[in-house]
DNA sequence: CTACATGCAAAGGGTTTGCACGACA
DNA sequence: TGTCGTGCAAACCCTTTGCATGTAG
């Protein structure tokens, strides 16, 4: 579930603006990292963010990556799969969709669908605090662990 | 949101059965960390399970601890928020219900809400394999969370 | 009795932190 | 030029693994 070109250059001036408006310096590391989320489809974990952005950025640090995205997340530009912080697999993709997740494998995979964007919540639990989000989330095993039953584990 | 004690009661059948059908030993050991999940209400992390379980069987080692929330996941008897493994939180909770995620400080609420249990899974994603689950996510940030904004961080 | 499970300790990986250098504003 | 951000390395978790001992079946 790629973000377009387009889209993707909208959400860089959104996070340029961002910094600029809360005196965050605006430096190369920041806008690679980012654009490396925003970029990718999928749900990349730091490692792979790292990778990505080192072929641009040869010189960036596996601290710098981390430190950015918690900031990221503190603007409120990324999300995580999840609860934040642990282990933390991002998500660049701002808008409402939904997630079917392997509970063999961990993948997630994306999906967009009307009727889900639209569920009312229950005005209880509307008490609990401000709501920001709502998606769905399917568990259940993907086609790939299907076929690997059996053949021993699958696992990490 | 905690289970009954006749459902914890239930629920520890059911363990035994599962681990005797498969020749799997029923140890002291098991049949407690798996209580101590189903006791609780909340969503544990592996140290507080550690904990819980040492009051009662004080000689358990935390790496049993893990061994064994691994083995009841893969029976299917717990299940983990958000992907599998990766610094997991266990719910013993099976019966549908939702969760309401503060993305400030990763605290999840359960809920029930019948609306919510009957989702229909649009066509194109169900081909993507097995569906086991469907819940509802809805994220936010939790009342404690708002009355602590401008007053510096409350992360971690 | 035998195979499997446990406890211990050490190794392995991922994440965070302290500090001096470097770069944005 | 001053201040904040970065890179490096070490520290700090949390989790997994190898092996000898204990125990359920």
């Amino acid at each position: 579930m790629k973000l377009t070109a387009d889209e993707v250059k909208d959400r860089m001036r959104h996070l340029e603006e961002c910094l600029r408006e809360r005196g965050i310096k605006v430096t190369h590391q920041r806008l690679e990292i980012f654009r490396e989320v925003a970029q990718s489809g999928g749900h990349p974990d730091v490692e792979r963010i790292y990778r990505g952005v080192r072929k641009r950025v040869p010189t960036v640090s596996l601290d710098t990556v981390y430190r950015t995205l918690l900031l990221l997340l503190d603007l409120g530009l990324l999300t995580t799969l999840g609860p934040p912080r642990d282990r933390a697999r991002f998500d660049a993709n701002m808008k409402t969709h939904h997630h079917f997740v392997c509970s063999k494998c961990g993948v997630t995979q994306d999906f967009y669908h009307e009727a889900f964007n639209q569920l009312k919540i229950p005005d209880r639990v509307q008490e609990w605090g401000r709501m920001e989000r709502t998606q769905v989330e399917i568990k259940g095993t993907c086609e790939k662990c299907l076929r690997n039953i059996g053949k021993g584990s699958e696992k990490k």
